[in-house]
RNA sequence: GGAGAGGUGGCAGAGUGGUUGAAUGCGCCGGUCUCGAAAACCGGUAUUGCCUUCGGGUAAUCGAGGGUUCGAAUCCCUCCCUCUCCGCCA
């Protein structure tokens, strides 16, 4: 959520920056809505503020009075319940003005609300101006020695490149059939070295985040209050996307969702808290299941491991103090992190800069990271996949958009004592199946077998290769 | 699923209709004392909105929402959540 009051005060710094990110929000409406309600409220104020007075002061008196009339005369009567009458009389209609007000503000908040929450983070100036992924820029490349993506697979290893589904297979990896008879579409069963593969890399990445670079291993509610939702970010622009549980329909209880990554339990853990800033930055770690209706996306990706509905994921989060700067060097770390994991796991990839139109509601700024995957693209003219480098990973920054929303602050001398929205940033680890198609596509052998790289191997028995 | 108890400040915990935004204790901050520290003593210590001549003023907030009342943390209704015991169970 943005700020209101820096809404105000810059209204067309949000007018631009929805723009920019291609969004359509009514900045006019906000900020004549808000204009609206602070007139009802300070008017309401005053009224309760006369209110509030005469209680303490007629108050007192009128239950004395009250007492004096048990035991008084009739003619004594009749003069309390003459002043009992006048001093009732102010009060009982300053009540029913503030009602009056109270309905107009009443008939005000949801409209405003949910527009505020609709309002974009503005992007960051030094963010390309573009409208989707196509207008993304790539910032670098990475490829170990001995196989560069921009030569042909057949070139550097001798073969033609099969694709994830053909290794799959062969090796039995993975039950695509048996998936869509349970669940449908999009759902998959892994099986054999398929499912350990997954485990393999999922647990290397964890323990990679845990044991060096020094995160919080974290295990937290994949299915959670709506509240968590909208406090992320990811309500009401993504609810589409989103499972939802409707446990208010059988009678008792409240709705839930089915988060679509880690990162929503790691954020919301803090809602609502005051964090001393000595304890900044706080730097989380877990690896969940994530789910994720693929809504609108009928039709793309519809084959093998890419798009899936449930999948895995080790997901990096970090809190900070309230500074650009920071952020940004969490941003260049979180990226770095993965960047030394992917380059372990020799698997080439590239960074992209994310455009302004493909950066989503909450970012200032993202930078996606694409693994080379060489059964994806188009057919070559030797009918063999050319490759694609294809999204792993993306890594968000927020500033205080995100915290703003979760009523998750900071307490300290950089905030002047005050408490503050903190910052928040979040990454991919890895995400697995996802992962598995650069992994099995890169590394897979002209006998159809696949190699192992070298730190998964400990979490395969000590094998190098699967096949 | 059955029965019961309860949701109050950073924490613990009083408070059943009227200067109670809230006693007290702990914690934290400042001060006195001390060579220094501890102890003791004194003082301070919620959040948010709006207004502001930047001194402050004002309103709201005791799980959430509604109601009664001139006035609600306190009474009534609805909902949510947590805990204990029993049952079932990975």
């Amino acid at each position: 959520m943005i700020d209101l009051k820096q809404l105000r005060d810059e209204p067309d710094r949000y007018r631009e920056g929805a723009r920019k990110k291609g969004v359509d929000v009514d900045i006019d409406r906000i900020l004549s809505l808000d204009e609206r309600r602070r007139a009802l409220m300070t008017e309401q104020e005053t009224l309760r503020a006369e209110q509030n007075k005469l209680a303490k002061e007629a108050g007192p008196r009128m239950g004395r009075l009250s007492g004096e009339r048990k035991g008084a005369d009739a003619e004594r009567q009749a003069a309390i319940d003459a002043e009992l009458h006048e001093l009732r009389a102010r009060p009982a209609a300053l009540k029913d003005s503030i009602q009056i007000l109270e309905k107009e503000i009443l008939a005000i908040s949801p409209e405003l609300d949910a527009l505020l929450l609709s309002v974009p983070q503005p992007p960051d100036a030094d963010v390309p101006v573009g409208k989707g992924a196509e207008d993304n820029v790539q910032i670098r490349t990475w490829h170990a020695d001995g196989f560069d993506p921009a030569k042909p697979f057949k070139a550097q290893r001798g073969f033609p490149a099969r694709t994830h589904m053909e290794i799959a297979k062969r090796l039995g990896l993975v039950d695509f059939e048996r998936g869509v008879k349970m669940a449908g579409s999009r759902s998959y069963v892994l099986t054999g070295d398929g499912m350990r593969l997954h485990q393999a890399v999922l647990r290397y990445a964890f323990d990679f985040m845990v044991e060096r670079n020094g995160f919080t291993p974290v295990s937290a509610p994949v299915v959670v209050r709506e509240e968590c939702m909208v406090g992320t970010g990811f309500f009401p622009a993504g609810r589409d996307q989103a499972y939802h549980i409707e446990e208010s329909k059988r009678g008792s209880g409240h709705d839930l969702f089915l988060t679509g990554t880690g990162e929503v339990a790691l954020m919301a853990l803090h809602q609502d808290e005051i964090i001393d800033e000595d304890r900044l930055p706080l730097r989380y770690t877990t690896v969940s299941t994530c789910f994720r209706r693929e809504a609108g996306a009928a039709g793309k990706d519809t084959a093998g491991l890419y798009r899936v509905h449930q999948f895995d994921k080790v997901e990096q989060v970090v809190i900070c103090r309230p500074d650009e700067q920071e952020s940004r060097r969490w941003h260049a770390t979180m990226i770095g992190y993965v960047e030394a994991l992917l380059q372990s796991l020799r698997l080439p990839y590239r960074l992209l800069q994310c455009c302004t139109g493909d950066l989503g509601v909450k970012n200032a700024d993202m930078v996606d990271i694409e693994c080379w995957m060489p059964g994806r693209g188009d057919e070559g003219p030797d009918g063999s996949p050319t490759g694609a480098y294809s999204e792993t990973h993306s890594a968000s920054r927020l500033y205080d958009f995100q915290c703003r929303r979760l009523n998750l602050r900071v307490r300290g001398e950089s905030t002047g004592g005050k408490p503050a929205p903190a910052h928040s940033l979040n990454n991919t680890v890895l995400a697995s199946p996802r992962i598995l198609i650069p992994l099995l596509e890169v590394h897979q052998n002209e006998d159809g077998s696949v190699t192992i790289p070298e730190p998964l191997r400990p979490y395969m028995g000590g094998r190098d290769r699967v096949g």
